[in-house]
DNA sequence: AAATATTTTTAAGTTAACTTAAAAATATTT
DNA sequence: AAATATTTTTAAGTTAACTTAAAAATATTT
């Protein structure tokens, strides 16, 4: 497979992106707001990729990764991942931070580079934000996670992942001491918003909202 | 000072080069043969490097770097180098093999990156091939060093350095035991083609050719 | 189903960074 | 100094990756 500019590679990620959360292919519109551009670009570089079959493109009707398109956005993936377990594990930058840098890494080329350094860091199953990194292979590591707002009153969980990684929400979860890896009891839910009362392990009370609940991915505690 | 597109930088780079090794000002054609462009290509940016104050170009009369030019290039050797180190310091990559993935490290951009990979590698002073890293202000560290074609019979010095980098040399000297750090007495020069025999501390004993000890720089031993 | 709104594509244009070919400037040789 | 050779620049063209504006296709509302 022949090598891909950086722009490819972003189209790429982004319809990856989109076809992972929603189950169906990703529109011109989708692709041009994940990637901050205008629809016409996004037409002109389907082309591009459909003309190197990594897209299945069909006018007017989205586009998917071919099984090509899906093995190169799964290596960006890890690459992206792994660099940020770097940045964060070695370098000390905090999980806010991360993201942007290794969106520039993630574009180097060189196969041994990511494989050794997959190996320096011990061969991580999850990034800084408790996403999965493929492995070499390209398969993800499954856990059985769901958001904190499915918790009935009383249960326990431990905080595994967040499902928005805008640097806000992740300097909020800083604030209240919501890393990876806390142990939450939901006390109470209020009906009225569904914001909920929750205590920490270090029996700090917290109440969130259900935009926080919704995104705080977390593990059941029997 | 605005962010540089991967091109300019590369320029940057060549230009200092250049500049450095010859005491004058780079000439298209020597920018174009460093790059593996056609001059044509060269006069086309030189243009927009000078509108953006990053060369003194006058036309037919060279370029020069001006000091916000000069810092770049610093700025990026100082990124190679440091990228360089860690290739081969902590993902045990050879001299020969880190050159290739430093030329895209070096263009991403965050200073704090670079900053804090400095810190974590123990602020380095040379890279793996024994050539400075300028530090912070741009500062190059000195040192006392000759070829070692310039020694005489009977008189030692210590491998610091290569004047060649490319994988052929490199991976002869590995062959030949001849690293950084290797101790080399001259035993005998053969006046007929400046050929040398040495010994390594090892009580290894080689002949090498003038083309060798032209490109091995050495500190003399007292 | 027709009208309207939305989405997507096409058409035309831009910019950076290249190319080849020709012209112009500079350097070297005689 | 004139002739010749070399270097550099300009001119014209290309490609990737974008833009805006208009046209076409599809989806939604009435």
């Amino acid at each position: 497979m022949e090598i891909l500019s950086q722009a490819e590679e972003n189209y790429l990620k982004a319809i990856f992106k989109i076809c992972e959360s929603e189950e169906k292919p990703a529109s011109t519109n989708a692709i041009a707001h994940e990637l901050a551009m205008t629809p016409a670009a996004v037409s002109d570089m389907l082309k591009r990729l459909s003309a190197k079959e990594l897209v299945h493109y069909k006018k007017h009707r989205g586009v998917t990764l071919t099984n090509d398109g899906a093995q190169l956005a799964t290596t960006l993936i890890r690459k992206h991942r792994l660099w940020e377990v770097f940045l964060s594990d070695v370098l000390d930058f905090s999980w806010d931070e991360v993201h942007e840098i290794a969106e520039q890494l993630e574009h180097i080329q060189s196969d041994q580079l990511i494989n050794r350094l997959d190996k320096f860091l011990g061969q991580p199953k999850f990034d800084p934000h408790g996403d999965p990194i493929p492995d070499a292979d390209g398969k993800f590591a499954k856990r059985k996670q769901l958001q904190l707002i499915a918790l009935e009153e009383g249960e326990v969980g431990i905080v595994v992942g967040v499902m928005e990684h805008s640097t806000a929400f992740l300097q909020y979860l800083d604030k209240m001491q919501l890393g990876l890896g806390v142990k939450v009891e939901v006390l109470e839910v209020y009906e009225f918003d569904n914001s909920m009362r929750v205590a920490l392990e270090n029996n700090q009370i917290l109440t969130i909202s259900s935009k926080v609940s919704e995104n705080l991915l977390v593990q059941k505690q029997a």
